[in-house]
DNA sequence: CGAAAATTGTTGTCGAGGTCAACAATGCCG
DNA sequence: CGGCATTGTTGACCTCGACAACAATTTTCG
């Protein structure tokens, strides 16, 4: 049962939902055993390089809805990772802080996180992924 | 406001994420005039280029639920492009096909996506894109 | 100064998609 | 024939993106 892409195979969106969708299952799987999903561990990683932060920055950075992710601090905050203190300077703003144990799910996410990278590289030829890498980040 | 992406940095699963968003983004703004999602855009496609093939085919190329699948295909019905044939060998089976209406909306939805896919060459780069769609189309 | 406009965080709602369980109909195979 | 697998289908639940509206606050400008 050989099925034709036809003209699937020359569009660069359907190969990258493809390896998106792959290599998401394969971090959730890796961070299971601390519940930290590919957008929570993104959250906590831009707090925890830059303490202070306000919500918009937070979700202008990471391209997401200031909707979306006042329902994401919502939950961190329930699970004790993530503070909002009141801004001294802004009484709009939020300055968002990583609580002691956030730290401390957080390094055991970049832990994780780091294994799970390193699974990518055998599953893509280390020589794709490093080419991957590199031409996305400048992308 | 500088913000330090951290060990995002070295996450590919990120900057895939990044360049799904954006693309997806464009395909549907090209797409817009005919109302054609990318997953209904790729459903069509394949049912074009291997007609009479079964749901759980499609489902198993596409790498989605059947169920989902289900659903996408009422809505394809329900617009007159694409029709389900009971299948002479297996009773259980529909061979899927594509509607004249259904082909005609493929070809322009063709147009219009290629269109989209000449679109991102110049914000990739050219050879970027020709890069990453080699090594994803591999991967 | 003071009114208008912009920003920030928040809530509600809608729709698209993924996931899982269950089910009827049908085919397969010992 | 009788168990077992496959196929299409439905229902339910959850995550996520997109929009609209809103109160509180700050900024801008006449």
């Amino acid at each position: 049962m050989v099925i034709d892409l036809g003209v699937l195979d020359n569009h660069l969106g359907y190969f990258i939902r493809r390896i998106q969708v792959w290599v998401f299952q394969d971090f959730i799987r890796c961070l299971s055993p601390i519940d930290i999903s590919p957008a929570q561990f993104s959250v906590l990683v831009i707090i925890g390089a830059n303490e202070g932060l306000s919500q918009s920055e937070l979700a202008a950075t990471l391209g997401i809805e200031r909707a979306r992710l006042v329902r994401m601090l919502h939950q961190l905050d329930r699970r004790g990772l993530t503070e909002r203190l009141p801004s001294s300077a802004d009484g709009r703003r939020h300055a968002l802080r990583l609580t002691r144990a956030g730290q401390t799910t957080l390094k055991q996410a970049k832990a994780l996180a780091a294994q799970h990278e390193t699974n990518l590289q055998p599953k893509l030829g280390a020589d794709r992924y490093r080419l991957l890498l590199d031409a996305l980040r400048d992308a």
